[in-house]
RNA sequence: GCCUCUGUAGCUCAGUUGGUAGAGCAGCGGACUGAAAAUCCGCGUGUCGUUGGUUCGACUCCGACCGGAGGCA
């Protein structure tokens, strides 16, 4: 039997962090924070890691453990996370996974393995360059010629995937698909008991997300760019890419005014949350704790105790 | 007060010589296996300001009224 652990999702602003802390301090546990952003340093405003006060002295693992120079990916991740979610085990502690980026957080659960070839890769580039030259419909066909079923799933514009596809064929001989396939068969990693965040009425999130950035530019966010900025970072780091971060360097830079750029942030928040939203929906397992207007923790915590004390959690 | 321009989707706007309307953004839905806070796909949601008239037929032409912008006084 796979080992048991505890997964708290929902979309950004769902008061997930709070509700972590409330259950690793209830079956005593320990937070693992699976966020494609909060691992990079430097970054704790933006991207609204936990403060201090907030973790309430319970341990949380996988949060500003990256530079962010470094690009980190979902197998980079799930292979340290996996370390993480060990060693809390052995010391006989529950570990609680609290995070908002899907991929991750399924790719852990499952136990996926990925398929060699990298960013910034040699096949990568070479992949690139001809994408350039020779176009995306010229790769497609190329893929279509080795791996059909991939192919015809792919859209012309999903040049990202289309590379991608190229490349594993290239790194190892296999189509990705036949590599997804297998990845899929393995059982489980682990047996996970989830509990999901959300809102009734999508308008509260909105709202919420909107206080949110207003607090965060209120922190200092214009300062933690400029920070990043200032040590070397370049522009096209991935770190840069999460949002706040991309539309603050624009104010660091005077190309737009705050008030656009925090427009902006709300924008792309709550489209991300809708993405979050999207691929939770597909997960039959989740115990959903939906919010009327504002969250209520102590009736969520009790909800949520119930829920997995029934499971088995003690 | 007079003159000119203007009123079409949540927002910004298209709409040809009259045949009940369409773009971008927003929104909604979906996908996702080494960039995932990324990337990609699909969907038009409408008293065409109101009200009379002309016409077989009006967003389109005419009148009045209401709202907005500018100009002259």
């Amino acid at each position: 039997m796979a080992q048991r652990v505890v997964c708290v999702v929902g979309p950004t602003a769902s008061g997930k962090t709070k509700m972590g802390v409330a259950l690793a301090k209830r079956f005593n546990g320990e937070v693992v924070s699976v966020d494609s952003m909060q691992i990079y340093r430097g970054m704790a405003i933006g991207t609204a890691a936990p403060t201090p006060e907030e973790t309430e002295g319970v341990p949380h693992h996988m949060i500003g453990v990256a530079d962010p120079a470094e690009s980190w990916s979902v197998s980079r991740f799930t292979q340290e996370a996996d370390r993480c979610i060990q060693d809390i085990l052995r010391r006989g502690k529950l570990p609680i996974l609290v995070g908002g980026t899907g991929l991750y957080l399924d790719a852990l659960i499952r136990g996926n393995t990925f398929a060699a070839g990298q960013q910034g890769g040699a096949v990568r580039r070479e992949l690139q360059e001809r994408l350039a030259q020779e176009g995306a419909a010229a790769l497609l066909a190329e893929l279509a010629a080795v791996d059909p079923e991939t192919a015809a799933r792919l859209h012309l514009r999903d040049e990202k995937r289309i590379l991608r596809a190229l490349e594993v064929y290239r790194e190892t001989g296999k189509t990705i698909s036949e590599h997804d396939r297998k990845s899929r068969e393995t059982p489980d990693r682990y047996d996970a008991l989830y509990i999901g965040l959300s809102f009734r009425d999508r308008q509260d999130l909105r709202d919420r997300i909107d206080r949110r950035v207003d607090v965060m530019v209120e922190q200092g966010l214009l300062d933690e760019v400029q920070a990043l900025l200032s040590s070397g970072l370049p522009r096209d780091a991935t770190a840069l890419q999460a949002i706040g971060f991309k539309q603050f360097l624009a104010v660091a830079d005077r190309t737009a005014a705050v008030a656009d750029a925090v427009e902006e942030v709300k924008l792309r928040s709550r489209q991300y949350a809708k993405r979050q939203l999207t691929w939770l929906r597909r997960n039959p397992d989740i115990h959903w704790i939906l919010w009327e207007k504002e969250p209520d923790f102590p009736q969520a915590l009790q909800n949520a105790t119930e829920f997995l004390t029934a499971a088995g959690v003690c």
